[in-house]
RNA sequence: AGGGCUAUCGCCAAGCGGUAAGGCACAGGACUUUGACUCCUGCAUUCCGUUGGUUCGAAUCCAACUAGCCCUG
């Protein structure tokens, strides 16, 4: 019977992965992974993973499936791995996707690690996406369910990870994996889908970095696109690109962040339509449908987690690629990830690049 | 201290006698395993600079006053 590692964060989807694998006859073992310490205050939001309550939930659904299940702390990878760098991004002008790294470093690395350590054959988690065997190669693919695809967040497995990682709700719907929650009795089978950041409940991520640091991100003032003074910002870590709230500007027509630029401190403010263009720069990609590419590669590239993807032309450059898109993209923004697709399978992706 | 103009929500701004558009900002919500974007709701319960007047009825007309701006000394 071979022995699978389910990552299970006491939502329903990772439940309801690990009662799929249960089924399947694989031998579980459930582990929930210590991210991150929380304020007294922040303890019992619910917005956030990885609360005692969590740990709880997960618990009590691998008693109740019958299997062992323990915490492992990963406070200081997730510091290091996801924590820092999400800070080093906003400081740098970029703005960064925390899940997308924790899901390379944390879930797909440090946990398979221990997978391998405790004798399991496989990762699993409660991702919605596909992993497809052809001729020897491991190929991600989307969820069946394209709403709630979660394969953007998975760009960076490599051919190890994906021989050995298992989502067994590649095929569910969100409504499917709720109604088995039910019908097991789950206790979180209601239980609100996780969103925002998880190590920022209240959602103040600037705040939440000045907290950290100590640092103080000096105000500047707030220009057009022709450098005419328009206002003050409270700090180029408050902004990003296409960001149109919370400038706090009165003005005749809304206007948006259309750059940062950090060494004259300054926020550039344009229009929607001048948000729009069709180059991006990437960088550190990983390709998973073939080891690399020298050619051309035509593809729909999604520039955001909810982006809905735009045809382009990748043109492979090194370890990155430059990509011409077919339609100019709103708000293309340094730090978010490009991913490709060719149809249902992920080609590869990478990190856009500040120009 | 001569002449002219303007004075409507925090900001911009409709309204031109018939009982206060809209945009920005702000607040809340939806969407969302990131940040944004987007969407929905709320936001001058009739002192529309002030005080009088004309009207059945005025933010809208008149007068005075106050404030700011501009021009002429």
């Amino acid at each position: 019977m071979k022995k699978v590692l389910v990552a299970m964060s006491g939502g329903v989807d990772s439940s309801v992965a690990a009662y799929c694998l249960k089924e399947q006859g694989y031998e579980l073992l459930g582990v929930t992974m210590r991210l991150h310490d929380y304020g007294e205050s922040f303890q019992e939001e619910e917005n956030s993973c990885c609360t005692t309550r969590d740990m709880e939930d997960a618990g009590k659904v691998a008693d109740m499936l019958g299997f062992p299940f323990e915490a492992a702390d990963y406070k200081a990878d997730f510091k290091e791995k996801v924590i820092r760098p999400f800070i080093q991004a906003y400081e740098n002008c970029e703005t960064p996707n925390p899940c997308v790294e924790c899901n390379r470093y944390l879930k797909f690395e440090g946990l398979y690690r221990k997978a391998k350590e405790s004798g399991c054959e496989y990762v699993a988690t409660g991702h919605y996406a596909r992993i497809e065997e052809k001729d020897g190669r491991y190929l991600l693919k989307r969820a069946k369910t394209l709403a709630k695809d979660q394969s953007y967040v998975l760009y960076s497995l490599n051919q190890e990870q994906l021989a050995h990682t298992l989502f067994p709700l590649g095929e569910y719907k969100k409504e499917e994996t709720r109604q088995i929650a039910q019908e097991q009795g789950f206790l979180n089978a209601k239980k609100q889908d996780s969103q925002d950041i998880c190590f920022i409940p209240d959602g103040d991520y600037a705040a939440f970095i000045q907290r950290t640091t100590g640092k103080e991100y000096p105000p500047g003032d707030f220009v057009d696109t022709k450098g005419n003074v328009l206002g003050t910002h409270k700090g180029l870590i408050h902004y990003t690109i296409g960001q149109r709230r919370g400038l706090g500007l009165a003005l005749p027509a809304p206007l948006y962040v259309k750059e940062l630029d950090p060494e004259k401190n300054q926020v550039i403010l344009c229009s929607n339509e001048e948000l729009f263009q069709r180059e991006v720069t990437v960088g550190e990609i990983n390709w998973i449908m073939r080891d690399s590419y020298k050619e051309p590669v035509r593809a729909m590239v999604k520039l955001r987690y909810a982006h809905k993807g735009g045809a382009a032309t990748i043109y492979p450059e090194g370890d990155g690629a430059k990509i011409v898109f077919d339609e100019p993209q709103r708000a293309v923004t340094p730090g978010q990830s490009a991913v490709f697709y060719d149809g249902d399978y992920v080609i590869g992706g990478g990190k856009i690049i500040r120009k």
